[in-house]
DNA sequence: ATAAAAAAGTGTTATAAAGTGCGTTAAAAG
DNA sequence: CTTTTAACGCACTTTATAACACTTTTTTAT
């Protein structure tokens, strides 16, 4: 499950993923997709359903006393929205308006599904073209220091 | 139970919770729900029976002569509200005054449901925002150390 | 102490908005 | 040219919420 598409969304917000994933869902047996923020960018992660479960399962375990923790389990497990999803039907997703909102992505617009193996990333078009050209890799800095629990878990 | 939700509070102080968590509550056969305040920030939480009874077991069964868990015991403990709670019916709760005034709900406002996953959080709507967008990630400084015994809970 | 009044809590209904499903058209691929 | 896929439009269903009515509890006044 990898590469870029561009897609659209209809007025009530649905995407719908691309055929060519088909048989990749169908084959991982999902019945479920989990879309939420992405804690460093404006943009949004989209989970498989057993993906989602352990992912959310670690983080909802750990230390909520700690400020980063708590971030984090805000931002991903407090914005998560679970579909039903059918691998043999349509494959539409609602975008709920927070999410919307958050990515900045407008009415009516189009969007970028970009497929990264296990997950996928949606982006507003301009954020995503900007991002990938801007090239801005080299002065980013990580400035929060992670702490141990979280430092082997992947989002 | 996972997200985010911009929900009403009527004039009586009650708020149902989403549709889209019936399913969830009939299968955990829960039939009650735990509303207490947040040893850290001006919100609620809102724990499942079950759920309840393990964390306040425990949290209770700790040394009380530590004075962060004392403090912990009067804040989560001490302030816990046990509500009747139908997945079938409306799926109403009613917030008292108390935790209203702890939460800085007004009369008849709206209110944030988080779903975090085993428990759910609610906050003032201003707050909540405040605390998502202000981005004070990196300037917050854990300044209480925890105690041994609580390290492994998460509230 | 009793009755009346007020407040608090519980439940019902109606209506507008949001979400879902499905058929049709348009576009792309083979 | 045929088949598949994506986008759009419409109708139906579900959900949220405000308004209302009723019951129980608490407070107040006599």
């Amino acid at each position: 499950m990898f590469g870029f598409n561009n897609i659209s969304i209809d007025k009530k917000s649905r995407f719908s993923f691309p055929a060519k994933y088909r048989d990749a869902f169908i084959n991982s047996n999902e019945n479920q997709i989990v879309i939420t923020k992405d804690p460093q960018y404006p943009a949004l992660k989209v989970y498989l359903g057993s993906e989602w479960d352990q992912i959310s399962t670690k983080l909802s375990s750990l230390q909520g006393l700690d400020p980063v923790v708590r971030n984090l389990q805000w931002t991903i497990l407090g914005n998560a929205s679970v579909c039903d999803f059918e691998p043999t039907g349509r494959m539409q997703v609602l975008i709920s308006a927070d999410l919307k909102k958050y990515a900045q992505i407008e009415e009516a617009n189009r969007i970028c599904l970009i497929g990264m193996g296990n997950k996928f990333e949606i982006w507003n078009q301009e954020n995503w073209e900007q991002r990938q050209t801007g090239g801005s890799l080299a002065t980013e800095i990580l400035d929060i220091v992670l702490p141990e629990s979280i430092k082997d878990m992947s989002f």
